[in-house]
RNA sequence: GGCGCUGUACCCAAGUGGCUUAAGGGGAAGGUCUGCAAAACCUUUAUUCGUCGGUUCGAAUCCGACCGGCGCCUCCA
């Protein structure tokens, strides 16, 4: 298995450090909004990840944390006029009902901010301590100048960044790249005491501190969106390797941006849907399938047609699963078992999965092996039960378990909705029989419902049933 | 200006030296099945991979130049 690293800029062969253990960090949200289509994309993305690591046999801590304390969070509470953490849960608990609706595995942990402030404050003095964080009047910044490979992860150097002359001028800093570990507190911002006074940590210091809590101090995945490279994931790696001296992550993985009339969305430019709104029109399966079928890495146009297409495709593959249960519950035992070779399916789901997480090709395997089989479906008259068995597996184990593409619990949910629904329409058409007086139909649906388990009783101007 | 990604059919999108005279999804056209419809299956839909040169027995795939799109360099998945 290989990925490409960001770090090398090359694709690399993915070993562990402990396998089969895999520790896995991923940046999750800033709660103080519903998040976007964009967003999505990276937490489904490395939701597939993860699930395909789990595919493969490794067992995996995967922890996504959530970005409780921050300036947007704040300038909301102020608008809204409530404190900070009620603007947090509130999103924090809309976070955790989308991620639950586009099927994403919850994390091992998802810890909040918030609640490793002493391990923030820790880290900072460790980092004070060696001489690379300066306190300014209670505002202690990072000096980029004292970690000699800043800039490596980005490609960036120094001397250009600060030639960009795009940075924040700030007269506290020594060097405008400076980054701020700990903000002195302001009136009204939520707070906490430290070793440099009331305050509150920047916005880097808390995925260095929590993915060494909870992962350990070298990690073998770090995750996130494109636009986290400079500076969330460069000011991570200079505060971790200067704080534990050794490397902070082994392979980074990036996601590529979801753009909108090919235009990156985001927060900052408006331009964006939220991943709630659109699930009210298209299931989390056509989402997912949307996303799945281009490279994680590159940019993909978001457009409702293109998520319509998705749809057709999701359809596909339920119509298959469809059939597959149906067939499954008539169990039969003496049809046809066909030459149908399907070690084939799993060994090139797993050879272009392995290259670099190639979704496209995956899904163009499972997209073959729906045609195959529904050609088999279609040629033969009487098929063993054990061949649907066999189309069964391989769906959970790749388009449901590690794509989330499909769910066949949710067939059975609908068949038993569907149940309720279908005796209600043969009763309707019963009562028009007997309207017509057509009593021979009528008695003999009543017969043949009794004979499959279903009483219907007639009451003086209704008919209800029961199952026996 | 620096760094990175990217240009493949009507749309989306894999493939990055011979297995591909280019996967898969959607769309369109025709057919099989069918009382009708749906589903499913079959056939067709890029002699061609932004443009122009070069390397090679062989290139969408490597090299060079040029043209175009996007992102990061400031909070952002």
């Amino acid at each position: 298995m290989r990925f490409y690293n960001t770090f090398s800029k090359s694709k690399e062969e993915f070993i562990p450090q402990n396998p089969p253990t895999v520790s896995f960090y991923t940046c999750g949200p800033t709660v103080y909004d519903y998040f976007h289509i964009g967003n999505a994309r990276s937490f489904i993305m490395a939701d597939v990840l993860r699930r395909y690591l789990e595919y493969k046999g490794f067992k995996v801590k995967f922890v996504m944390n959530l970005t409780d304390v921050d300036d947007r969070i704040i300038k909301k509470s102020i608008d809204e006029k409530k404190p900070s953490h009620v603007v947090s849960d509130f999103y924090a608990n809309a976070f955790f009902e989308d991620i639950n609706l586009l099927k994403i595995k919850p994390a091992t942990v998802f810890p909040k901010a918030t609640q490793h402030v002493s391990e923030m404050i820790e880290m900072i003095r460790e980092l004070e301590e060696r001489g690379v964080a300066y306190n300014v009047d209670g505002n202690v910044f990072y000096d980029v100048s004292k970690f000699t490979d800043y800039g490596k992860l980005s490609g960036k150097n120094i001397e250009e960044l600060s030639a960009g002359a795009r940075v924040e001028v700030n007269d506290n800093k020594k060097n405008p790249l400076d980054f701020a570990l700990w903000k002195k507190a302001k009136e009204g911002e939520p707070s906490w005491d430290s070793p440099w006074g009331k305050g509150r940590p920047g916005w880097h210091i808390e995925c260095s501190a929590m993915s060494s809590k909870h992962l350990g101090e070298t990690i073998d995945i770090h995750a996130g969106g494109n636009d986290l490279i400079f500076p969330h994931h460069e000011n991570e790696i200079a505060q971790s390797e200067a704080a534990h001296n050794h490397k902070f992550v082994k392979y980074w993985i990036h996601f590529g941006f979801l753009n909108i009339n090919e235009e990156k969305m985001s927060k900052s430019l408006g331009n964006f849907l939220t991943a709630r709104e659109i699930l009210k029109k298209y299931s989390a399966e056509a989402i997912r399938l949307f996303f799945l079928q281009t490279y994680y890495g590159g940019p993909l146009n978001f457009s409702f047609n293109l998520l319509a297409a998705a749809e057709k495709g999701v359809e596909k593959i339920k119509n298959l699963a469809e059939k597959i249960e149906s067939e499954i519950k008539k169990d039969d035992n003496i049809g046809l078992v066909p030459d149908f070779n399907i070690k084939y399916y799993y060994d090139e789901f797993e050879k272009v999965m392995d290259d670099d997480l190639n979704t496209p090709q995956a899904c163009a395997v499972i997209f073959d092996f729906i045609r195959s089989a529904n050609k088999i479906i279609s040629e033969t008259e009487s098929l063993h039960v054990s061949f649907f068995i066999d189309l069964k597996k391989f769906l959970t184990e790749t388009a449901e378990n590690v794509f989330g593409i499909i769910h066949f619990e949710e067939l059975y949910k609908k068949s038993a909705q569907l149940d309720g629904k279908l005796i209600n329409l043969i009763i309707d058409l019963r009562t028009k029989l007997k309207k017509e007086k057509n009593f021979l139909l009528a008695d003999s649906i009543r017969d043949e419902l009794n004979k499959i388990g279903i009483e219907l009783k007639d009451g003086k101007d209704s008919t209800t049933y029961k199952f026996k």
